[in-house]
DNA sequence: CCTTGACCCTCCAGTGACTGGAAGGCCCAT
DNA sequence: ATGGGCCTTCCAGTCACTGGAGGGTCAAGG
């Protein structure tokens, strides 16, 4: 089938099948008109790489669980190890955002919000660590 | 100051602030042997997009920040606005990341990790919704 | 005076994962 | 034959830097 096909069954952009093509992901048949030829598989590949990338594996990530998924005599150790990691990933980058939430959010409710010049954030991102370093 | 004073004082590499002169967020006098010459107020503007960007504000919020900040005869209204709109973005980035945490663990948790072939992950990830669109 | 090493300069290229657009070829229906 | 919708390649841009090449400047030590 052609790539605007392969895409729509993938729920991906046209331009986001080539570019997995460029980078050798997933590298589609061609039809004798120079068009991409993407077989079952392929879509079956690009759905797995749609789903992989929303759960937050980077590229070369789903190009290692794509290569554990090609091969099936491969542990599952080795892609539950992958997994594992992603939730620590996520776990560090939550509590980032949430300490940065709770920065801001206290910034904001010590600021009045109204018309006068003087506002709390803009005092604490001028002053960094505010008198303490003084 | 020389720029790598200048860095070291607002804790940014001396690249980044090159970068900043580059877009006009921070631009330095010159010395005469060419050499950027930071100012006290530079690298005070310099701490504060330090912080601004540790934050998590991007860089066209840091410019409207600093601007703010500039003028002191600006409303903190301004500035509230754009940090309850950070919290808007981290409150959103928090629910994506708890529903891919979710997701992932209760993967990983069906996944025995042992030496065997099957494993829940790739048949999630190869499947989309499972079953439920066969 | 010369060298060494730390610092500084500009300019160019690369990152990740696409996205947008120009310029042109192919296919099908009218 | 013409129009519209698809397809192709290639180039440039995104964001916020980061790395490196190739060279200039400065202060200290021999």
């Amino acid at each position: 089938m052609n790539i605007g096909q392969a895409a729509e069954r993938a729920g991906l952009p046209v331009k986001t099948l080539r570019y997995y093509e460029e980078i050798g992901l997933v590298a589609p048949d061609r039809q004798p008109n120079g068009y991409r030829d993407y077989g079952e598989a392929d879509v079956h590949k690009l759905r797995f790489l749609q789903r992989a990338r929303g759960l937050g594996f980077s590229i070369e990530d789903c190009r290692a669980l794509l290569s554990l998924y090609e091969d099936r005599n491969r542990a599952s150790a080795d892609v539950k190890r992958l997994a594992l990691a992603r939730i620590d990933d996520i776990d560090r980058k939550l509590e980032e955002l949430k300490g940065l939430r709770a920065t801001l959010d206290s910034l904001a409710r010590a600021c009045r919000g109204n018309e006068r010049p003087d506002c709390p954030i803009l005092e604490d991102l001028a002053g960094g660590n505010s008198r303490s370093d003084r």
